[in-house]
DNA sequence: AACCATACGGAGAAGCCGTTCCGCTTGTCA
DNA sequence: TGACAAGCGGAACGGCTTCTCCGTATGGTT
């Protein structure tokens, strides 16, 4: 339909790609959203006329690592699902691991609820809901076997993924107890 | 000491300070933390230069704003703490209150684990501290009555408020409710 | 009323940052 | 190996925002 296919991409231009995505990574986890489009193209040894031949605006950019932050927690949320019969025991697994993940760029994670970032959230909205299906298993599992407070939702975990975040990215600047705080949102979760 | 008669203000001086700490508030909770300074002077009915005659820095007049907000969360903990006799419950009802006028500004209570929000909550920190104290005495009668959980302290209070306000300030970009959270919240600290 | 220190207004300087543009380089294919 | 499309680099543009500067206005005081 859309397109067969889409022409071969030069080598180069592809490792290009590649290198300016983890770039991306790396800088706005740091510097988080304030990092500017020329940090990312000099982390990846790039000008940034390239950068911007692969990501037409900033927030496309950023679109494309929370597009890759949903895959990656999906898959996350699957492989627990399918090696875990316990139900609370999958969901809680999930959970942590996720958590622990968002440690390592909590920024960039918090920043998810942005007024700027709305269109890059936009972008990855085909990811988001994926995402959502998977863990929206994880949780009627849980529950069935009455292991969960039946009153949480799927509506409710990108509450708790925002808390998380924002709480993991308040960190850096003020003595905050994250691992604390998660086993808190954790129990209170259990039924 | 330092300034035993820090010398009077002019009367118009005085008026326009207070009417800029209004406009700010109002400003920065409408339009977040990216709103301009000249925003602020135009719904202040003053010109910039007298913003900055009263505010050195956006940081500034922003870490006014966050001690305002200390002052009153104190306050509200402080009222708590003397008409109510049950822990637990004064502690709740601290909370409850205090996430309700969040509600109101959760853009700038959000932001305040920024990088340039940083100096803002420094020169807050004496209210900081207060805040702190006051909660705590909160706290441990909760505790000593055992309707608390016994592993939450005072240093975990910031991480609630982190929480909670990113939750409430991302409301507005995604479907969320804020409202089911902080009764998940509230519930995981009970003992 | 007359004086002047204090305070005001707002144009614009200074600087930051996303994005564009175009001359040059390089991979690919015959 | 030569030709050319695909891709690259990075200077510079333009818009936007914070903050400065200084001529003017005004509250307070004598």
């Amino acid at each position: 339909m859309s397109s067969p296919e889409p022409k071969p991409q030069r080598a180069d231009a592809r490792r290009n790609r590649e290198r300016i995505v983890e770039a991306a990574r790396d800088v706005f986890a740091e510097a988080g959203l304030q990092a500017q489009m020329d940090d990312v193209a000099r982390v990846a040894c790039v000008g940034v006329g390239t950068v911007y031949r692969h990501f037409p605006t900033k927030a496309a950019l950023l679109g494309e690592l929370m597009a890759t932050k949903f895959r990656h927690h999906a898959e996350v949320a699957r492989r627990w699902g399918a090696e875990t019969d316990d139900g609370w025991d999958a969901f809680e697994g999930f959970l942590r691991e996720t958590f622990a993940a968002m440690a390592r760029d909590a920024t960039l994670q918090q920043r998810m609820s942005w007024t700027q970032v709305g269109e890059a959230v936009a972008r990855a909205e085909a990811e988001r809901q994926i995402l959502s299906g998977v863990v929206g298993e994880l949780i009627e599992r849980a529950q069935a076997q009455g292991r969960m407070r039946a009153t949480f939702t799927v509506q409710d975990v990108p509450a708790l993924m925002c808390a998380v975040g924002a709480v993991m990215a308040a960190r850096e600047s003020a003595p905050i107890d994250a691992e604390r705080f998660v086993e808190f949102v954790i129990d209170g979760l259990r039924a």
